[in-house]
DNA sequence: CTCACGTGTTACTTGCGGTAACAGTAGCCT
DNA sequence: AGGCTACTGTTACCGCAAGTAACACGTGAG
């Protein structure tokens, strides 16, 4: 049998892939999301046609890259999410790291979330909608398992966790997306506020009187 | 003077650019996101150079394109949200135009939102970070403005005011993404529930008991 | 020794965005 | 009238990136 030798081959592989990855990570790092196929195999020191064996197109490699941090970042949300403390303090800690994580690293989040806009000649890129959907989808999937299982919502509480779960995910992504183009104010600051959207204070909030030419 | 030949001949060109617009539109309704250069001219009956001689590069075809799309939508939401009614009435509105005219023309969304996502060989397109994050923050920006202007939120209203517009246009954008995808719901199931996180239902919530596994 | 196989290469095709350089046509000026 | 300008339109091309075919080297198994 050749289970043995094929074991071996494949971890030889699996290292290969994971070099690749590697460098396929420092190029988009460094070239910004339009890297193309080539830059990454030189700076792999081989030639495009690997990549092609082992990612299948850009798509692939794209989808192997993006794994890797979305993991990441799961693990670390997740455990901002699953830490035994009051709700409240539960949600900022969850809003602060993934704003932490994209300020952190604005390089892999805009190779994530918008690829293509780096270069000169920029786009000549691939997709990010077939890609930066799955990320956004999974945590908002996440999130709303946790609201689901932590919260008591009634009835139709499945339904009503995943919609949360988006809709939460996806106020926190525009909100940071923005904070980080224009640094308004402080990451405390924008996840005080953006928790208190998420407390009722819209709801709260009374109506202002003296309005402008009404 | 020829400013009357120069009236006369500014007029052609813009009725010709408005074709160009349309048939970039239906070209771009039929093939998805990804329509080539030459299949929009070929469209229009005319061949790529005339394309580019209107709209510089691609960018700005896609530019005057998202716009009339998006200056069309903007109209809707703020007649929404300008509404004399209760805000949660008007709220509930608001999310109801925007789903309503994503669920009418789901492929233009999803050439606002997510271009290069149609053809099998797909990408090969233009950027969308450039031009869905105008659409996305001039929503962000003009909600925020209607809050600050219609709702009393103290000092620092005016930060609070646009982390807010940013976020809950986030949430509207995530959640409808999710939902045009996966219709787990009806339209107006989906307004309420985002209504309710809206008003602060997710803090009012009890935590659920008998947890699992903890 | 040879044969299969995995790794690597060069050299190519296809298809896109974008750009010259050229051709026809309308109106204005003298 | 006849030429000048300005606009519209064309063909043919460049550059570049994705993706592929075909060939070359090394190595362990029979």
């Amino acid at each position: 049998m050749d289970t043995t030798q094929r074991t071996e081959q494949q971890r030889s592989a699996d290292r290969r892939r994971r070099e690749l990855l590697e460098a396929a990570d420092r190029v988009v790092l460094r070239d910004g999301p339009g890297a193309s196929m080539n830059a990454i195999a030189a700076e792999a020191g081989i030639t495009k046609p690997i990549l092609y064996r082992h990612f299948g197109d850009k798509g692939g490699l794209y989808a192997a890259l993006a794994k890797r941090h979305t993991d990441a970042l799961l693990e670390a949300l997740r455990a901002a999410l699953d830490a035994p403390a009051e709700r409240r303090e539960r949600v900022e800690a969850t809003l602060d790291t993934y704003l932490a994580a994209i300020e952190a690293r604005p390089q892999v989040y805009r190779f994530l979330m918008h690829p293509s806009e780096g270069g000169p000649q920029s786009d000549q890129g691939f997709d990010v909608g077939l890609h930066s959907a799955p990320l956004l989808r999974r945590m908002g999937e996440e999130l709303g398992k946790v609201i689901e299982e932590r919260v008591d919502l009634g009835p139709d509480s499945a339904q009503l966790a995943r919609v949360w779960g988006h809709g939460i995910v996806g106020m926190m992504h525009a909100a940071g997306d923005w904070w980080l183009g224009e640094r308004p104010c402080s990451r405390a600051e924008l996840v005080r506020s953006l928790a208190d959207l998420l407390w009722g204070r819209l709801a709260a909030a009374g109506d202002k009187v003296g309005g402008p030419s009404f």
